[in-house]
DNA sequence: TATTCGTGGTA
DNA sequence: TTACCAAGAAT
């Protein structure tokens, strides 16, 4: 890899920051002021998710809940609502809890520093350090997917992203980069060079405002960077969609508190070995694809009579569930329902 | 340490 | 259609 010298590292500092002044997304809704309730809602949004999805998200958020004290104290159902369809449902919740920290423990003193940041609930070491350098000028290095994939380019960092241990390296490699005088700009210019010039799939590195200190593009091989081990593909599973309707009102079962989708309502699924178990009497006639990180559902909806009911089940009217927060895949098992004769 | 956790976009 | 992402954290 390569290794920059003091004189280089302060002309690097300067050309970014110079070009984030000029073409940085200033214009990004959680970047109106450095208020840590916003950095900090903001960043979790973040996590995994394009800003363009989160966007909305964000402005609906702070509108309904404009104060960490207002998160703190709103019913959970409420935070979940405006999270529907975000994905990664903990994140909500835990965003919640980490409110609640500040609030009660804290007093409404928020934690400062890096280190201390990392005791509130969802908030890891990126995320901590992104809070710390924005809101409180911590110089500290937010290491994340575009600080892997940017300095891993200008420095051909060989470390494999997907190793744990990657980060404390990338993390060492930085640190004594980051700009002592402006740490949260220089975080948020590399996230901006990591969203233009310097992305994942066909990158513009030729125009690139740090070009001249891009050592995998001078050297021809900025597509082997960075490097990325690749991960397990989806595993399919089958299920049936119990369809129980009573009154006009459907039947929701809540999942259970861990695991995927945790405490969601969704239309009560068995997995099933195959369709033939089935066949004749599901309702649709290709079932439902939704995809997760890791897992592939095929779901047959199949008509039900009334049965007894678990503690974990309740009739729903279309306004009761209409006002729940509904994973995508239960909001698409609905939307085939109604557009299959019923 | 490796796996688990959503969703939508794109080649 | 498949693969691979996109501002990670918890377990």
């Amino acid at each position: 890899m390569e290794t920059w010298n003091e004189q280089t590292i302060k002309e690097f500092r300067k050309t970014l920051l110079n070009w984030y002044d000029k073409e940085g997304r200033a214009h990004l809704p959680w970047r109106v002021n450095h208020d840590p309730y916003r950095v900090l809602v903001s960043e979790i949004m973040l996590q995994q998710t394009r800003v363009d999805t989160v966007i909305p998200y964000f402005d609906r958020f702070m509108t309904s809940l404009p104060t960490v004290g207002d998160l703190a104290t709103a019913p959970e159902d409420v935070v979940l609502k405006l999270w529907e369809g975000l994905g990664y449902y903990s994140r909500a919740r835990n965003l919640q809890k980490a409110a609640q920290f500040v609030v009660n423990e804290l007093h409404g003193q928020w934690p400062e520093s890096s280190d201390d940041l990392q005791s509130l609930p969802g908030v890891g070491p990126y995320t901590a350090a992104a809070i710390a350098s924005i809101s409180f000028n911590e110089v500290v290095p937010a290491v994340d997917g575009n600080q892997y994939r940017v300095f891993s380019r200008l420095l051909k960092i060989d470390a494999d992203i997907a190793d744990t241990k990657s980060r404390k390296i990338f993390y060492d490699i930085i640190a004594p980069i980051v700009d002592p005088e402006r740490p949260g700009d220089f975080n948020q210019a590399i996230m901006d060079l990591g969203s233009s010039y310097m992305t994942t799939k066909n990158p513009d590195s030729l125009y690139s405002p740090v070009r001249e200190f891009n050592a995998a593009f001078r050297d021809g091989v900025e597509d082997q960077y960075p490097v990325k081990t690749t991960k397990q593909r989806p595993v399919k599973q089958l299920f049936m969609a119990s369809v129980f309707e009573k009154d006009g009102k459907l039947l929701f079962e809540k999942r259970p508190d861990s695991g995927l989708l945790a405490g969601f309502w969704t239309f009560p699924l068995t997995q099933i070995e195959s369709i033939e178990s089935i066949t004749g009497q599901q309702l649709n006639i290709k079932p439902v694809t939704h995809i997760f990180t890791h897992r592939r559902w095929e779901i047959w909806l199949v008509k039900q009579e009334t049965a007894m009911l678990n503690d974990n089940q309740q009739y729903f009217s279309s306004d009761e569930w209409s006002a729940l927060s509904l994973p995508k895949v239960q909001h698409k098992l609905l939307e085939k329902l109604y557009d299959t004769e019923f």
